[in-house]
RNA sequence: CGGGGUGUAGCGCAGUCCGGUUAGCGCACCUGCUUUGGGAGCAGGGGGUCGUAGGUUCGAAUCCUACUACCCCGACCA
């Protein structure tokens, strides 16, 4: 029986750590705030990446491949980009070892220092622009639409897996255009790419919006976003999309002569996903018995366990059952494994999360039937040996619908809408999730709220009508309710 | 960087306060038999520089000092 799962309490993030070591997601590693994905959670990593590639080249952009190390000098040329990620870089400062004449192990050579230290890149903005200014020179050249999957590393103070690591994978793209209008379309259309692949592939929905200036991405003119809620009401930022202006191409002196012949900065943006998204996966819908996996990322929708261990008729069932699923397109795997009963195999697919399990038994074939168990609502059903296959072929879009919608409807019910501060704190220090509550757009009134509440400003919806009303801290006009919440 | 916690077998832990045979338990692992429709049972077995270094003591997992690693809570951040 699948238990409610409302893990509000401070041991959530244990429940959550669980989970990942549990489902063989990931683990600690020897290096601190590093973790190892293991081939469970790489395989679902690169489900999604998969998909986030084939959509990046469906809407024109291509993939390259830039440096880990960024000279320290091209950091600085930024000057707000270098302030927002000085305080966590890894630094190279040389590039040999020699043994202790002291005695005992390795000490690094101090005749190897590096004329220039190198920055192991927190993002790659800076090495890009520098490479994109000889590869732009004509509106010819121009949109440049790149993207590179990469490793990064940010030297955060605390981490978490999967949600906060020191390295991280992720996929950066770089844009450059001749228009304000284009860049911005760029902007949006990424975002909206996000929303549609957090939604319809991960079943996690997200609000759209703009960040406020104070939670912008450091050198952008306007960063987008893509906000979720998880199930201990707290918010997760699970995509970023970026207007950059001019300002990197200022910074990195890129120009191009327009059809006037006319030299001009081209516009930028950028954007990104991480690993993270594996955090916002198992937090938007696992439960106590483990993960839970919408389908379409499910690196095996299937598996299909012999009742009580495999004989003849039972492999011979389950082989055209699989046969009849991969010409499906269903992935699946068949656990003849006869050094493990069939309850531990139950149990250890649903902590892996694998959405449908064909369970085949001698009664069953007797019968001509087999049991077909949902790992989301743990029902089972027995349906027709002959229809298994067409059976879960309608069930998965089911099940991915329904993750959804679940996701949906706990959102919706942690969302309130509040128009004093007295309201407002309640319900962040109460149910918390999100709320919707007026804001007089001045940074100095958002510091002050998270002060008071740690809840800060997710973003300024897009989708969302303007309303006139006062601020729900100091009454002060405004136009439009901002989403709050506490964040990951 | 501040506050708290934990380092004992692959994993999870007890033992530490109050020092005293050969350091223990559960899971996992190995062998055998019986089992097999929701994480099998019984019997036997293997595996430890008790985080590191020093100190106190006849004797240290246990007491003292320093160091170190990791986890949790903050501040910072995708």
């Amino acid at each position: 029986m699948a238990k409610a799962v409302t893990p509000r309490e401070q041991d959530y993030s244990q429940w959550y750590t669980d989970i990942v070591k549990k489902a063989g997601l990931a683990d600690h590693s020897a290096v601190r705030g590093c973790m190892v994905i293991k081939p469970h959670g790489f395989a679902i990593w690169e489900n999604m990446r998969d998909q986030l590639d084939r959509m990046f080249k469906e809407t024109g952009h291509v993939n390259a491949y830039f440096p880990l190390f960024i000279p320290k000098s091209f950091l600085s040329k930024e000057a707000e980009h270098v302030e927002g990620f000085a305080k966590e870089c890894a630094v190279v400062t040389h590039h040999r070892l020699m043994n202790d004449p002291n005695g005992g192990g390795v000490v690094v050579d101090p005749d190897a220092k590096l004329e220039e230290e190198l920055i192991v890149r927190p993002t790659s903005e800076t090495i890009i622009w520098n490479t994109y200014r000889d590869w732009i020179s004509s509106y010819r050249d121009l949109p440049l639409l790149i993207n590179q999957w990469a490793n990064v590393v940010r030297w955060e103070m605390r981490t978490r897996m999967f949600l906060r690591t020191a390295e991280f994978l992720w996929q950066e793209g770089h844009t450059a255009h001749a228009t304000r209008m284009e860049a911005e379309e760029e902007t949006r259309r990424i975002l909206d790419l996000y929303a549609t692949f957090a939604e319809e592939y991960m079943a996690m929905p997200v609000v759209k919006g703009v960040k406020t200036a104070n939670e912008r991405f450091a050198g952008a003119e306007d960063t987008y976003t893509i906000e979720a809620l998880m199930q201990d009401a707290r918010a997760l930022q699970a995509g970023t999309s970026h207007f950059l202006g001019q300002n990197f191409a200022k910074a990195f002196d890129v120009t191009f002569l327009n059809e006037n012949q006319k030299s001009d900065y081209v516009w930028a943006t950028s954007w990104g996903v991480s690993t993270r998204l594996m955090g916002g996966l198992i937090m938007t819908h696992s439960d106590d018995d483990g993960l839970v996996l919408p389908p379409k990322l499910a690196p095996q929708q299937v598996a299909i366990v012999p009742i009580p261990k495999p004989v003849d008729v039972i492999d011979e069932a389950a082989e055209k059952i699989m046969a009849e699923l991969k010409a499906a397109g269903i992935t699946a795997i068949y656990d003849r494994d006869t050094r493990k009963r069939p309850g531990f195999k139950f149990a250890e697919h649903e902590l892996k999360g694998i959405p449908v399990r064909i369970g085949i038994g001698k009664r069953d074939l007797e019968k001509q039937q087999v049991e077909i168990a949902r790992r989301d609502t743990k029902e089972k059903t027995f349906v027709p040996i002959e229809g298994a296959a067409r059976y879960i072929q309608d069930l998965l879009p089911q099940i991915q619908q329904q993750l959804f919608q679940k996701a949906l409807n706990f959102r919706e019910e942690h969302t309130s809408r509040v128009d004093n501060f007295d309201d407002f704190k309640s319900v962040v220090d109460g149910k918390g999730g999100f709320v919707e509550a007026h804001w007089d757009g001045t940074t100095e009134t958002e510091v002050k709220i998270k002060e008071l509440t740690k809840a800060t400003i997710r973003c300024i919806p897009i989708d969302q009508e303007e309303e006139a009303g006062s601020c729900v801290l100091t009454g002060k006009p405004s136009k439009q309710r901002v989403l709050f919440a506490k964040a990951y």
